[in-house]
RNA sequence: GCCGGGAUGGCGAAACUGGCAAACGCAGCAGACUUAAAAUCUGCCGGCCGCGAGGUCUUGUGGGUUCGAUCCCCACUCCCGGCACCA
């Protein structure tokens, strides 16, 4: 048994006091997983006492004999596909785990019992890092230690008494299953979809490996996994082309997802609209002759091709037109077109190819001195926000291509080489970052936009009628120490400097053709104007990035491609699959993958020419296993496809649960992947799962995350074995909502406790029937059928705590029928079923018991879910409350269809509502069918 | 800074579409059972005033709409999450 395999777990119990401990024995001896039939004998020697441990394991043995959670693909019901999002197999199943599955699985027998053929899946995320680092702590091969892991979590998660159906277990490290992974590869390779670049990456220097940008998590900018800060690196990594499907992803019609993570995601991807427009190098003052390098000039600018540009109706979506001579243009991308007068700089990205061309030899010492300390810092140190903007001129001017203002081009390291185009235009007076450069080199700042309101107190430049004046004398030179590059073309007289930037919309001033325009128009007016003279476009740009796969580790689905001499890259043919991952590699802790050490691996011929050629020594990173492992569930042994074709009925996913932590991760890749799956033909549909239900994070008791180096892990095996795993199941969803997460109180627990207890002792011993009262069973008939509704819906909503809540209100009334024992028999004999069978999905182990024990047939969880009858469900009377001005001053029992009339007389016969209207004007009399009188009196 | 979500008894929480605030449970108090304890059962359990009947206040703060607001609107405080020099 697992637990006797945990030392951990039996140094905690011994500390424990639980009711059912050690010191106090099992009523039944010998009955816990005695054997794989103890759940066939007919118990004939009673057991009076609610013994969890013994009634689970005997049951969970049985329905496992039973393969009574197989889903059957021919099983004609209509098919419910339920995923929960399969674990890492770490070695331990804690409390973080119930939590995640337990109600799922309530929820997935909910399903089940309400007439579908659901499945129910459970595998494991066997590749990663943790294995690794094992391998290397303690010399066992990641292999083993992961198999290992496996079977533990597998023995512990039976426990959970959950039912998934394990023949269908996906292991993710086995080569039946990443062989997938490769397959997946190549077929994204063949279609543009998985391309290799050069690129400044994020790596982790803890994990020694790159990082998906998602994996890289807040201000600190930290590996998601370790909490280490990352440098960057420039690397050639794969990617995968995620932002092809960045406008589909941003769409989530018909799917029943949280708001929450929509939003993440819709934040995530970061569309912004707007304008490319190309600024031409002035000739007079660019060092063409000398510095110009073609091959930087004609290397693929990658923050360009990653930055998805697209097009609204032109006619081509090729920006060639735009930048094909690169050395004499700078390509910007702007959200704000409308500012474009009001131009007079231009910042380059310290990265961006054309600052070596453009930087004059005067100076060059001062510009490359700045990218090299660029270069030195940190991603965090640069990216700070509150960071004062720095730069350089590199001594070259550009030309606006609107204006034809002449307006000095800067290297500074506030613009990002990674988005847009790695070039901004300076607009100061409309944009905060462009305003403090400024004010920083003494540049002007013209400005371009007028507030719409006359009466703005910043407002300048609107006459009496609200319509904008001319602006021509509101640009200013520099303030005090002012380096002084000053845009050259049109006057620029002396006038007040704007002393704060004004960045919300308003009328275009001092902007040519355009003023006078209000800016929301003139956005497209300047776009428009731009195309037909061919210096700019409409663009949509997005913040997403394409997806980092490589990583520098072992243990993961090494990438099919060899590199080759005369070929270059060179994709491992299909049949040549899977890449298997060799067992045989040394660990030594040098940071390096063993991958590139390993001659046997690394050193291939080449497919094509036979030549000596080099394997790929990186690995994918794990989360493309899960991008498609519910596809592998439907067939997980099948060898022709990822999946049987045959099994497709099955798609897409119904519903999906996980951790919220995924939003923006697994979530992402897993929705990508879907959109590909259908592009390359394999499914006609584009989203994984149509419903995605969250739950929030189990906190330990001290409000803090789980972590062992806290000492506040809730070890669920403590509980299990004292109050068992129906109360353990039970408590975790009544804490609170699931979606909240929240604490772990330890003392709560007490409660489910008492209330299964309550349960067992109501089922198994009847009441004492005294004269049946006609009354008091039609009460105990109406009790069921509203019970009955509201855990319904509650089940239906995911609402776990207050179908907990209502079912203890339900087993509270039946304790005081019983006490009464003056309803019928045959109606306690209904309503004592009905609640087994309402308890069935949260506690399905003291179900199936006592259903057992009341002579019904095996097993409680093909039953089929209670009907309620809502005219049954409903009360013959109600509660009138009657209030004076709001304010309630008697409740009065009155029949359900009671007429306005007569509730009005009521509530004004009431002795307690007499003192208060008592010689007051009675001004309105209100009534609300079901619910209440109110008299306003003056 | 931007975008979400939230704030209700000593604690976890509930309250449908604007209609009895605090369901259900934990903890606590009192009682029954017991030689005693545990377990179990019963009752009480937001604040203030009152012997009581009852009154009065109360859902983060301040306003508003309404016969009536935990719920809708405005302003604010605090907490949590995401994003953040994204042009």
């Amino acid at each position: 048994m697992p637990q006797t395999e945990d030392p951990r777990s039996q140094d905690i119990a011994a500390g424990f006091n639980p009711r059912n401990g050690p010191s106090d024995p099992p009523a039944v001896a010998g009955g816990v997983g005695a054997g794989g039939d103890a759940g066939r004998t007919p118990l004939s020697n009673r057991i009076d006492r609610y013994d969890p441990p013994a009634i689970e394991a005997r049951w969970q043995q049985r329905w496992e004999d039973d393969g009574l959670y197989h889903a059957r693909d021919d099983d004609p019901r209509p098919k419910y596909y339920f995923l929960t999002m399969y674990p890492y197999p770490s070695g331990d199943l804690h409390t973080g785990h119930w939590y995640a599955e337990t109600p799922p699985d309530t929820k997935a027998r909910y399903m089940r019992m309400r007439g579908h053929n659901v499945l129910f899946p459970y595998g494991f995320d066997a590749f990663g890092l943790p294995a690794e680092n094992a391998a290397i702590r303690n010399n066992i091969h990641p292999f083993k230690w992961t198999m290992a892991n496996i079977d533990r979590m597998r023995q512990q998660a039976k426990r959970m008494g959950t039912m998934f159906d394990w023949s269908r277990e996906v292991i993710t490290c086995l080569p039946e299953y990443y062989r997938w992974n490769q397959w997946f590869f190549l077929q994204f390779y063949k279609r543009g979809l998985a391309y290799r670049q050069k690129a400044a990456v994020d790596w982790c220097p803890n994990c020694n490996t790159t990082l998906a940008r998602e994996q890289v998590w807040g201000e600190d900018r930290h590996c998601e996994r370790c909490g280490t800060p990352v440098i960057k690196r420039d690397l050639e990594q794969w990617f995968f082309r995620i932002t092809n499907y960045a406008e589909e992803l941003l769409n989530f019609d018909g799917l029943d997802w949280p708001e929450r993570v929509k939003t993440m995601q819709t934040n995530w991807i970061g569309r912004s609209e707007g304008a490319t427009i190309s600024f031409k190098i002035d000739a007079a003052s660019s060092p063409q002759a000398a510095g110009f390098n073609p091959q930087i000039s004609e290397s693929p600018l990658p923050l360009r091709e990653r930055a998805r540009v697209r097009v609204p109706g032109a006619a081509s979506s090729d920006d060639a037109s735009l930048t094909a001579d690169q050395s004499e243009v700078i390509s910007v991308f702007t959200t704000r077109p409308d500012t474009i007068y009001g131009v007079t700089f231009m910042v380059l990205a310290p990265e961006h190819p054309l600052v070596d061309s453009l930087t004059t030899p005067e100076r060059r010492a001062e510009v490359d001195a700045y990218i090299e300390q660029a270069r030195r810092q940190t991603e965090i140190e640069r990216t700070a926000a509150d960071k004062t903007k720095t730069g350089v001129f590199t001594g070259s001017y550009a030309v606006n291509p609107y204006s034809g203002d002449r307006v000095p081009v800067y290297v500074g390291d506030y613009v990002l080489a990674t988005y847009g185009s790695g070039a901004v235009m300076g607009v100061p007076a409309h944009d905060e970052r462009d305003f403090e450069f400024a004010r920083k080199y003494g540049l002007s700042i013209p400005v371009v936009i007028s507030p719409p309101d006359p009466r703005d107190p910043s407002g300048v430049g609107v006459d009496a009628e609200g319509r904008a004046t001319p602006h021509s004398d509101q640009s200013v030179a520099a303030g005090p120490g002012g380096v002084g590059v000053e845009a050259e073309g049109r006057a620029t007289p002396l006038s007040d400097q704007p002393e704060a930037v004004y960045i919300d919309p308003g009328i275009m001033v001092n902007s040519g053709p355009f003023d006078g325009t209000p800016s929301v128009e003139g956005k497209a007016a300047v776009i428009r104007h731009g195309e037909e003279r061919g210096f700019a476009r409409g663009t949509i740009t997005y913040r997403l990035r394409d997806w980092l796969i490589s990583r520098q580790r072992y243990w993961g689905t090494p990438i099919p491609i060899i590199y080759c001499p005369n070929d270059g890259i060179v994709p491992v043919p299909e049949s040549d699959l899977p890449v298997l991952l060799p067992e045989d590699s040394e660990f030594v802790p040098t940071g390096e993958s063993p991958l590139k050490r390993d001659d046997s691996f690394r050193l291939v011929k080449c497919p094509q020419c036979g030549a000596d050629a080099e394997r790929e020594t990186d690995t994918m990173d794990t989360f493309v296993d899960s991008s498609w492992y519910q596809y592998r569930y439907l067939s997980h042994d099948y060898d022709q496809a990822p999946f049987d074709p045959a099994k497709r009925d099955w798609l897409p996913v119904s519903q999906y649960t996980g951790g919220i932590e995924h939003a923006t991760m697994h979530l992402m890749y897993f929705r990508f992947f879907t959109k590909a799956m259908r592009d390359i033909g394999l499914i006609d549909f584009g989203e994984p799962a149509v419903k995605l239900n969250n739950q929030g994070i189990i906190l330990g008791p001290d409000g803090e995350k789980m972590s062992k180096s806290r000492g506040n892990v809730v070890n669920p095996d403590d509980y299990v074995n004292s109050y068992g795993a129906d109360t353990f199941r039970c408590y975790l969803m009544f804490i609170g909502p699931w979606s909240e997460g929240g604490p772990y109180r330890p003392d709560g627990i007490e409660g489910i406790s008492r209330w299964l207890n309550r349960v067992w002792h109501l089922t198994l011993e009847p009441p004492v029937f005294n004269d049946t009262d006609e009354d008091a069973t039609r009460e105990l008939q109406r009790q069921r059928h509203a019970t009955v509704r509201v855990v319904t819906d509650d089940l239906d909503e995911f609402r776990f705590n207050t179908m907990l809540a209502k079912l203890m209100e339900y087993t509270n009334y039946l304790g005081r029928a019983k006490e009464a024992g003056n309803v019928g028999p045959t109606a306690w004999q209904d309503a004592v079923e009905t609640l087994l069978l309402m308890i069935a999905p949260a506690a399905p182990h003291i179900a199936e018991e006592l259903w057992q024990r009341g002579g019904h047939a095996y097993s409680v969880h093909q039953q089929a879910w209670p009907t309620y009858d809502t005219a049954l469900a409903q009360s013959e009377t109600f509660t009138l409350v009657v209030q004076v001005n709001g304010k309630l001053r008697d409740r009065i029992d009155v029949p359900v269809d009671i007429n306005e009339a007569d509730a009005t007389a009521l509530a004004f016969a009431s002795p307690r509502v007499q003192p208060h209207i008592e010689g007051l004007t009675i001004s309105r009399v209100l009534f609300v069918p079901r619910r209440l009188v109110n008299i306003v009196v003056l």
